[in-house]
DNA sequence: GAAAGAAGGACGGAACATCAAACCTTTTCA
DNA sequence: TGAAAAGGTTTGATGTTCCGTCCTTCTTTC
């Protein structure tokens, strides 16, 4: 059973195809999607405590979903706590502040930890390389701003890892290459999930403070070679920490 | 008007959110990515011409679909002339021989170009890294077998590319990361469509072939830092032809 | 103080996608 | 000649999504 596809034709080239060519279909719902996609956003503080959603209407626009599918994400987000409505003119939909506390990560999650380190290490080495060729001053500038909050939150995790993300999503955004920007972002929230319950001593948040002051010096260079590099030297930093505290995945 | 998140609270971090958490939410049905996969998979050569797809109860089993949704899917497939379907025992869903003739890019395709290059170069440098810290000696006598082949078709640009993509998807299956192997797998498909009307002559070839040459041995010596380089030298080839023919995208 | 406007909230139905299960038809092999 | 294995067909149930309409709440403006 389960028997490769067979070939009768005289092609010699031909050999069994991988797997992934028949790896099970996963089709989210707009509205799974929907959530998910705020969820993070929120989560990684894209969309900050107390800051309004684009009005319904609007917003259902942007997303190209219709109002009550995304009504139907908000519910959710609101019976989870991650959002209110205010209504009436001048109400809307607002990010609650402070946020419930975070759901720790699924098994599902721990046991995939490796397969979301490597799609880091895709994401992050392309947009070192993008960033590097092609930030220009304005974004270099901004994101010194966030190193600047990353050498001042070395006590305070929670801070430290809010600008974290945004100087990586920040270097993303950098390659004006909004696939990479979502991937980036996507990659940001799986590895919030893992990396929330780790501790984190200051020496180490300093070490890679370092390594980001280095990275970021490499893009402003336009040296590639040499962000890459750093990026890197970098992840592998959170990679053996993972690997010291979880099963193999 | 589309005026950004506005912010109430007392919070300094917060920026306005990238315009990514707003954009477009993408659902693929599940009847769409089965096209788009074993399309893909086809067009690739992945499934070679003449050979046969598991049987519709297994294969939807497999692909976590119905089986009704799986035959809309051949239905298509088998209407544009990519398979053909022989009834009775020891029937089954077998791939056309020869392939319809491909459809030239879209106008869509064309214009995300770049996006498209600097997906791929995400996703082959993480490959190249991986490939590099993973593959063992069975990886590297398979892939040194499809580099022989592709020294061979110097002359033939349709077997060369096939080749090409073999050992590009065979690199991702060295990395043993699911994920990867589908990034690959799908960025291999989007270049080809990129690739397919433009000249290739066999200097050119033969210069990629030396790359290829190069990426191989220094994934088998286990040295990331050359693989990277190799790598980013390769992809460089076709960014600059197609950056020479194409619109900015 | 009343009207207009802008926001969230609720409902109903149409269209579509998907699933599950059973059954039909063709072909081959024992 | 009949069992087995494949694709082909039908039907109904279910869930998702969309669209449009109307309601309620609150603010701003006149």
């Amino acid at each position: 059973m389960a028997g490769p596809t067979e070939r009768r034709g005289r092609h010699p080239s031909a050999v069994t195809p991988p797997d992934a060519v028949f790896a099970p279909v996963r089709s989210y719902t707009a509205f799974e999607e929907t959530v998910d996609r705020l969820a993070t956003a929120i989560k990684l503080g894209l969309l900050a405590p107390g800051s309004r959603l684009p009005a319904e209407r609007q917003l259902c626009a942007r997303l190209g979903i219709a109002r009550s599918t995304l009504r139907q994400a908000l519910t959710a987000l609101s019976q989870s706590g991650h959002v209110f409505a205010v209504r009436g003119r001048r109400g809307g939909t607002f990010v609650s502040d402070p946020q419930p506390p975070a759901d720790p990560p699924s098994a599902q999650m721990l046991a995939q930890w490796r397969q979301t380190c490597d799609q880091r290490l895709a994401v992050e080495l392309g947009v070192a390389v993008l960033a590097a060729e092609r930030a220009d001053g304005e974004d270099i500038r901004a994101l010194e701003e966030v190193v600047a909050v990353l050498e001042d939150s070395l006590e305070d995790f929670a801070a430290y890892r809010q600008a974290d993300v945004r100087l990586h999503v920040g270097l993303a955004e950098a390659t004006r290459s909004p696939r990479l920007i979502q991937a980036a972002t996507e990659v940001q929230g799986a590895m919030t999930d893992l990396i929330a319950y780790i501790a984190h001593p200051p020496q180490v948040l300093a070490s890679s403070n370092d390594q980001h002051r280095r990275l970021l010096a490499a893009v402003a260079e336009g040296d590639s070679m040499v962000a890459l590099r750093t990026m890197a030297e970098h992840l592998q930093g959170t990679e053996h920490v993972l690997a010291g505290l979880l099963p193999d995945g």
